[in-house]
DNA sequence: TCGAAGTGTCGAAGCGCTTAAACAGATGTC
DNA sequence: GACATCTGTTTAAGCGCTTCGACACTTCGA
């Protein structure tokens, strides 16, 4: 193992220097500094971190918290991994990943015992009970979803609500009237996840709004539960043309189901899906979809949590901290103007 | 935070003491130890990961390698690194998850730091330029795939071969004759990737034992690419009645114009697919399918680590360990008799 | 010309832990 | 009763790094 006097030695220099030229937490002369820089690659020296973190008392790690079971669509959380690590490393961090079954004692453990420096927190919900946890740890942590007390913590979320508008709005713009929004499986609404909630809040405000008539309809994802509810969907209101989707799992059923019942998408009934683009793009007819954007939820908790570890650094006490993505509505080939047969109300 | 010190100070004995019994490397007393274990817990004492790896040269961490962009199915992924997780958990190390385009330098980074004791490479390739770099570190590792060269690595794979068998002769044995196997975009194929070759060879072996006539063609799993494929294989071979799909983003599409092409499953066709269970539940039908355990994937891999770990700190050299894990299928809605008519040729 | 201020480097302490070696006391052996 | 053996505990030496304070040297202002 190469060590920071190895490289020392090699450049003729004392081993706090190398430190320092490392480091840049003090003026070293350009003529040392590149000596002690090309040491370092000759010999191939990388820090031991934890020696490093022994002695700065920091990590330089972030631990990511992910959902075991989730009822958010697996590859975005993968996604928004991935997008963490790959942010944390631009920021010289290493990123350590836990499981939410360790609960908050996960959380405990890991601060503790000064593994990392930071948490970011995935599917956090609105009564978390990992949040006490941090607040009396002082670990700082940044949490992907919005958490019902966010006081000194900071959140990143798509804002859900303004997707919903979106949907309601281009559907009202081309003429539609009555709209069905198919939802999550009723469990999602009965833990009040805050993600599900606030898009059928922003929906619902918006339709009203555009004076739209709506039907919300809870589904599981599976072809079975899609048929039901599209069969209740137009039972209950046979004049529907426009379905706005939020579920992935459904998307490919109600398609095929629309097209066993007669009807093309998008003469007969316009599709609007809350889901990412990649996903859109795989259907066909290709659909228009309202995405936020996955990598840079992960980018930006990480810039939070960096940016509380430099400010609690300087001695600061981080400020809360709220940022909500705006989502972005693309119009594909499952939109249309609603049809001219008379909605039969 | 709370020292070993502090913990040794409550309980009235030295901090080896306390070291000690934590690591239960020495005897001692029934009263000593109960004594520091509630010491431990009334203080909330967790050692500090940094200070232990750099005594113990250990740090207790396994570094999990993602692939960035990948053929392989995301949830699959997701669930490989779940269950490396928590299998990791078990044995008392962490997972530090990297991305893959840190490349060959990531493993020689997190070796040579210190940062984790071993490494899991998922989506390797046949011949991985990483490898080259765990054996000049010394690294232990376990790769998910095959590699080349396995000499002194850990391997841990599905077989699929024997998954591509298993659709074979779940197809010959209902009577049909003529399969179409949907498989992989030609890219996965172009690049040797082994999984897809393993499948596609244990496939044809069995099939020709049986004596099936069969057609194997790439597919890029959206609708349109799908719908090509499709119409290729029933322009070439009208007789077809049996279909495997590997792809999983094919399977919908596949359903939905079997059906719109007035096919019934199973009745007229049979269709079998190579993906999880839990995708194939989601169809309707249900899907017959072929599935290996990518929790298994995940646990086997830090088993093995965990073994040439151990193996390797008591001063041994830790033989090579290939293993493959027996893919199951299971039979749903999807898969019936071959149907009477008379082929065509 | 002298002291103050600035610049670049080094020495050494110490971060919290593990572990080899020493040691104290009980127990067994001849 | 002297000595070896075993058990349980402590002492102390690091592990590789960061960082404070000291120091030597240069530059500057008065």
């Amino acid at each position: 193992m190469v060590t920071i006097a190895d490289v020392a030695r090699h450049a003729g220099v004392s081993s706090s220097t190398v430190s320092y030229v490392l480091s840049g937490k003090r003026a070293i002369s350009e003529q040392t500094r590149l000596r002690v820089q090309s040491s370092v690659r000759e010999l191939g020296y990388h820090p031991h971190a934890g020696a490093r973190s022994l002695a700065a008392r920091r990590s330089h790690i972030i631990a990511l918290m992910v959902p075991l079971r989730t009822d958010v669509y697996v590859p975005v959380m993968m996604e928004i991994a991935i997008a963490v690590t790959t942010a944390a490393r631009r920021h010289g961090y290493d990123v350590l990943l836990i499981t939410n079954d360790e609960g908050p004692d996960g959380v405990r453990r890991i601060a503790a015992s000064g593994l990392a420096d930071g948490v970011v927190l995935m599917d956090v919900e609105l009564d978390d009970e990992r949040i006490p946890v941090l607040r009396a740890q002082g670990t700082q942590a940044a949490l992907i979803g919005l958490a019902d007390d966010g006081r000194e913590l900071s959140c990143v979320d798509h804002d859900f609500a303004a997707a919903g508008a979106l949907c309601a709005d281009h559907l009202a713009d081309l003429g539609h009237r009555e709209i069905a929004f198919i939802g999550y499986g009723s469990g999602v609404y009965h833990r009040h996840a805050g993600y599900a909630e606030r898009t059928i809040a922003g929906f619902r405000g918006r339709a009203e709004e555009r004076g739209l008539r709506f039907l919300h309809r809870t589904c599981e994802g599976t072809y079975e539960s899609t048929a039901g509810t599209l069969a209740r969907v137009l039972a209950d209101r046979p004049g529907t043309t426009g379905f706005v989707v939020q579920n992935e799992g459904a998307i490919g059923p109600l398609l095929s189901l629309l097209r066993t019942s007669g009807r093309t998408v998008p003469e007969d009934v316009s599709v609007v899906a809350l889901c990412q683009d990649q996903l859109a793009e795989q259907f066909a007819p290709r659909l228009t979809a309202v995405t936020g954007s996955a990598q840079d939820l992960g980018r930006v908790a990480v810039e939070q949590i960096v940016h509380r570890l430099a400010v609690a650094n300087d001695g600061g006490r981080p400020a809360d901290d709220r940022v909500l993505l705006t989502p972005a509505l693309t119009v594909r080939d499952s939109t249309g103007p609603a049809p001219n047969r008379p909605s039969p109300h």
